[in-house]
DNA sequence: CTAATATGCAACCTTAAGGTTGCGCATCAG
DNA sequence: CTGATGCGCAACCTTAAGGTTGCATATTAG
C-alpha cells in the first residue's frame, strides 16, 4: 500500500493537527486565546462549559498538535496560541486542494480525448 | 451539552469538518481520490490497509462533513471530493488566524501603552 | 504560619470511534 | 440461469476520547 510515496510530514502529522481542531470545545478554547490572547487554564475553563481537568486535557492535545505554547510563570502558566501550527494545517489544505484541481484537469484531459 | 450557546457557523461545522479531516486513514483516501479522481469503494480500500466496510464508514463521515459526495451508476458508486467542503475549513483557519493576529496586535498595542 | 489560588496526577466512568466478520441483495458477465 | 462483483446492514469487539471527582503540590496573599 503506497510503500514510499508519501511524504513523512502528509498524513501522519496533518492529521493530527486536523484531529485537535476537530471538536468544539477546543475550537472554543482557541477561539478564547484568539480574542483575550495568552491565558491561563482557570480563565480558559470560565464559559467552557467543562471542567478545569477538561480543560488541561484538551490544551495537551492542543500542544501535542504543536498548536498551543506553555510558559509557566510562578504558580500560573500561560497558554498562547502557535500560529505556525495552523499554518501547516492550512498548507496540507492548500496541496489537497491543489492535487485537487490537478486531477480535475487530468479527468477533463482525459475525457476531451476519448472519441465519442 | 452547551444547548443553545454556540453560533451555528462557528464551532459546530468546522469541527465536524476538521474532525473528519483529522484521521489518517480517510486523509489517505482523500489523497488517493484527488489523485485517481472519482472511485468506487473497492477502488478505495485497495491500498488502505482496512477493510472495505471500514472504508464505507469512513466515507460515510467524509460525506457528513460535506466533503465528499456519491454518484450511484449501475451497481457501483462512484466518490468524489467535493472542494466546496475544503473550502469552508480553510476559511475557519482563515477567521482563527486573522483573530490571532488582531489579538497579537492589540496585545502589542497595550504593552506600548504601558507606562515602563 | 495559614489560606487561598493555580495546577498536576491518577483513578474511574461512559460513550463513541475505528475495525472486523457474517449475511443479504442487487447487478452485470458468461 | 449461474456466478462473480459491488455494496449495504447489523452485530460485535477493542480502545481511546471526553469528562468527572478526589487528592497532592507549589506559590502567593495576609
Amino acid at each position: 500500500m503506497s510503500p514510499r510515496n508519501n511524504q513523512p510530514t502528509s498524513g501522519d502529522r496533518s492529521a493530527r493537527v486536523f484531529a485537535a481542531l476537530g471538536d468544539d470545545t477546543r475550537l472554543r478554547i482557541i477561539t478564547h486565546m484568539c480574542s483575550m490572547g495568552p491565558a491561563s487554564i482557570v480563565s480558559l475553563t470560565q464559559g467552557s462549559g467543562v471542567t478545569r481537568q477538561a480543560v488541561t486535557k484538551h490544551l495537551r492535545i492542543l500542544e501535542g498538535a504543536g498548536l498551543v505554547r506553555t510558559t509557566r510563570v510562578g504558580r500560573e502558566t500561560s497558554w498562547q496560541l502557535l500560529p505556525e501550527g495552523l499554518g501547516a494545517a492550512r498548507a496540507s489544505l492548500d496541496r489537497i486542494s491543489a492535487q485537487w484541481d490537478n486531477a480535475l484537469h487530468r479527468l477533463k484531459t482525459f475525457i476531451e480525448d476519448q472519441p465519442t
